[in-house]
DNA sequence: CTGAAAGCGCTTACAG
DNA sequence: CTGAAAGCGCTTACAG
């Protein structure tokens, strides 16, 4: 392994302008640059991130928490984030939770991230008291995204999740139905979400607006998979008289309900509509009627308020940027609200005439 | 931020006692590990695996190579590997190719792997000639996962790709189908995968075996994804006489395909019969028939063949394992061949009688 | 079983 | 613009 002295030697200068010169450090002269550069290039050398970490004081890595790396969104969101990281000159350390508080404790109590990354984004992950205190004395930059609980001095992208369960009820609503039922997370899950919360919220609220009293039996509670949909979908066919309209609180679960009722040989959306929240890949090719919401953009996004402000490498050149305040007029703590829109496909109608 | 020294002060012993009672290493005194872990405890010590790496020379993590985060296949992929490194005590840096070639070589040529790990994982990752030059220069161990081209000393998990095509085409065949059509992957795709390769040439076996000449009319490329299994049916549809039967070489083209059958209002499979391979998340909601393959535990799989002889450490004792051959009778480079099975659901169906 | 000391390969004030 | 030297915080022979 060549190390930066072998270089050093051979571009006849020392390992410190080495170091500047393969950082784009602006103090040091062309010549020496294009010297270092091409030396370089010839021993094929390549630093060690320990030494540069330890050295340097920094990791450039940063840690990305997700509740379930295989559902829609968290994929999505992962890989918008993952380009942007890369492209910056960050490595992208991936914690998966699984669905596990145990898991969940580990990665955000334990040092997981002490000394191991330069910031951390935090995606829909729950956070406790305790865990706010451990956040607060890693003293780390980071993000969090579709977060309930905020991280004080964190900024948080987010879409407005009560406003989006509240699209979808509408949408039913304004289509004749009355009868609208909604699945959702469960409380009983290991990891306290609090999505499902604020889109039970938007239901409710949507119903109430139009002078509906919502009923619990039409409320049901599952897991956030196709699989918590399809039985949240059957659960509420066996608590009686089926509704004509069902809110589903994401996309997978609302695909399960279609299978559901389809199993019980009720048809969509002649007998029952069907919206979710989320427009994943394959809303389309199953006509689901959903919300949108950005999805990649929501990672993109974060990625750059948190990076921007670190001073992070371009792709090309390895200028480093002056720090800048982060991106936007507000640098605080309010949420960045990302807009959700309302796409109707083959999945909502209106409902058979009484 | 304590370091080892505030550690070793507080428990009385020298900083190489510390670091060896941490790791858990046999060469401890019982009594002297136990204060030494007090000490750490107690002012919440972390390594700093920066220092550690560079002292150690070892990085304790591991790059996995996937080309799209977002597929099923991929992320339940990562899912697995993720749990497995973690509870091993490995970090996983993720690198996304996003169907770049660019980010392929970047990630496969460059120094992005040099120094940075102790161990690859590749899946379903292109490889040129000069890519595994790269590799062996590396001189690292590794795993590929689905892979056309083996790396020389690696092992390699995958299915039997021509196998499951060719399942999933003798499945039409049994039901009575003659005028079979087959959607898979673009070979003017930027990433050369050989993955649609072997899957066509399953498919055209399967005909022949059967007595059938495949037709290039009814063999149409496009994308791995929902959107070119649309656009490839589209086409299909688009070249006159539809064929009763369709192999898409990936549940995602599957659906793509059924949507735009439907959409050419075509009913699924009283018209035309629709089988995938992966067995994907959603088949199940969509009735889609198909070779299911074991994602996870080919994941799983191939951290445990990778990290076994790395002698990781295990969940709960830091205890360094015997350095042991890979699991299996055979450590060579014949790849593990996971089983695929038929899953029948409702979107195959026997042709209607002329 | 334990410790003193060297060394891992960089980056960063500091001085010029 | 450049260099000599200290130091980042560990681990690892080596010696006992």
């Amino acid at each position: 392994m060549t190390r930066i002295d072998d270089v050093a030697r051979l571009a006849g200068v020392s390992t410190a302008t080495v170091s500047r010169a393969l950082r784009g450090l602006p103090t040091v002269s062309p010549g020496t640059r294009r010297r270092v550069l091409a030396a370089a290039e010839q021993l094929d050398y390549a630093v060690s991130p320990s030494a540069s970490r330890l050295a340097g004081g920094r990791t450039g890595t940063v840690a990305v928490v997700v509740p379930r790396i295989t559902r829609w969104f968290f994929a999505t969101v992962v890989e918008a984030v993952e380009d942007f990281l890369h492209q910056s000159g960050y490595d992208l350390l991936l914690h998966n939770l699984g669905g596990r508080e145990q898991i969940r404790q580990r990665v955000l109590r334990t040092a997981n991230l002490q000394k191991r990354v330069d910031a951390v984004i935090l995606v829909a992950t729950p956070l406790h008291a305790a865990d706010l205190t451990a956040l607060a004395a890693l003293d780390l930059p980071g993000v969090t995204i579709s977060s309930g609980t905020g991280v004080p001095g964190w900024p948080c992208v987010r879409i407005d999740d009560v406003a989006a369960a509240r699209t979808a009820t509408r949408h039913l609503l304004d289509l004749g139905h009355r009868r609208i039922a909604h699945i959702s997370g469960d409380p009983d899950d290991e990891l306290a979400y609090t999505t499902h919360v604020d889109r039970r919220r938007g239901y409710q609220a949507a119903l109430r607006a139009a002078g509906i009293r919502p009923d619990p039996s039409l409320d049901v509670e599952s897991q956030f998979t196709v699989d918590g949909g399809n039985r949240a979908a059957t659960e509420l066919l066996a608590r009686g008289e089926p509704p004509t309209a069902i809110v589903a609180a994401c996309d997978e679960m609302a695909m399960g309900a279609m299978t559901a009722l389809r199993d019980a040989g009720l048809r969509v959306p002649q007998d029952v509509s069907v919206v979710g929240i989320d427009d994943h890949d394959l809303a389309g090719a199953l006509g689901l009627s959903t919300v949108a919401q950005p999805a990649a953009e929501q990672g993109r996004l974060a990625a750059r308020m948190l990076l921007d402000p670190l001073g992070a490498r371009t792709l090309d050149s390895v200028a480093v940027r002056p720090r800048a305040p982060v991106a936007g007029p507000d640098t605080a703590n309010p949420p960045v609200i990302l807009p959700t829109r309302l796409v109707v496909r083959e999945s909502t109608a209106p409902p058979r005439a009484h």
